[in-house]
DNA sequence: CCAACCCCCTGAACGC
DNA sequence: TGCGTTCAGGGGGTTG
């Protein structure tokens, strides 16, 4: 579910709250959530530690703990991470419960399962892949020369390489999607077929795009918390994505459906003209 | 380096 | 209404 925007909402409303607090208890419904260490050294190492800064890198969410150990959390399709207090009753799905100082527990919960922990001490990274990400959209080296030289002889789709960790960090499959909108690209167009001109809009468009989806997203602890940590309010200001077969909001043209790399993708067949042949 | 394919899970929406 | 099928905004691993 969740890409950049909506985990720097979770970073935003989150880190206020827990920061200082420690970590009292780690209970764990299913160990398989955690990636590294094993279940039993991952709640030991955490009992007692004091929480500090929480990151976060793409769609990576990292809190930080004293002695430069970090606790890594990747939330995929469905993982959400929810702070409440104790006495309520836990979520369906809610895997990994911490218990803090002050009555409150923060729970990662996750329908598929496919959310992952890591808990690394300084320098390691247990193959989270977090040390892998490409540049960050906000990076202020972030540009069109970057994106080209990595980008700018590749055959694939543009689509399917904006969606690539390696390269550009936190897009997923709706921002990708409105991205190439705003930019007026073809999502289907190969990479090496952008020109230096598409090449400058692309580098100008995510991190507008990416910032006024934060924007759009954000939500006060009281309204993240009666969400139970999915108050995502992005879908009303999102212009193509799950709006196939509606009018564009730009030109009025009826917005088209493709499958690019197995992903569902629309667009407008006239503000993201085909190449021709 | 790159592309193509496989896998992981549950639940909502869809089609008959 | 019921039931089987398809799809979903994530990523990793392996193979050629």
């Amino acid at each position: 579910m969740p890409e950049l925007p909506e985990i720097e909402t979770i970073r935003r409303v989150l880190e206020p709250q827990i920061r200082g607090r420690t970590v009292e208890k780690v209970i764990v419904h299913r160990q398989e959530v955690i990636a590294c260490p094993d279940a039993d050294a991952f709640g030991r190492a955490l009992a007692g530690q004091s929480i500090g800064r929480m990151e976060r890198r793409g769609k990576f969410l990292v809190i930080g703990f004293a002695a430069g150990m970090r606790l890594i959390l990747h939330l995929r399709m469905t993982g959400c991470l929810l702070l409440t207090p104790g006495e309520e009753p836990e979520e369906r799905h809610t895997h990994v419960v911490f218990r803090l100082s002050g009555g409150q527990e923060l729970r990662f919960a996750d329908t598929r399962r496919f959310g992952r922990l890591w808990l690394v001490k300084q320098g390691e990274n247990e193959r989270s892949g977090i040390e892998r990400l490409g540049k960050e959209p906000f990076d202020p080296d972030f540009s069109a020369a970057y994106l080209q030289s990595r980008l700018g002889k590749r055959k694939k789709t543009i689509k399917e390489c904006l969606l690539e960790q390696r390269v550009v960090a936190g897009i997923g499959n709706i921002y990708s999607d409105e991205i190439l909108f705003r930019a007026g690209i073809y999502p289907a167009r190969s990479a090496h077929s952008l020109t230096g001109e598409e090449w400058a809009r692309l580098a100008e468009t995510i991190p507008e795009r990416l910032s006024y989806f934060i924007e759009k997203d954000a939500v006060t602890a009281e309204d993240y918390w009666q969400a139970r940590g999915r108050a995502y309010r992005n879908a009303p200001f999102l212009q193509v994505y799950g709006h196939a077969g509606a009018r564009c909001p730009v030109c009025g043209d009826t917005l088209g459906h493709l499958t690019i790399g197995g992903r569902s993708s629309v667009y407008c067949p006239t503000c993201q003209k085909a190449p021709s042949r």
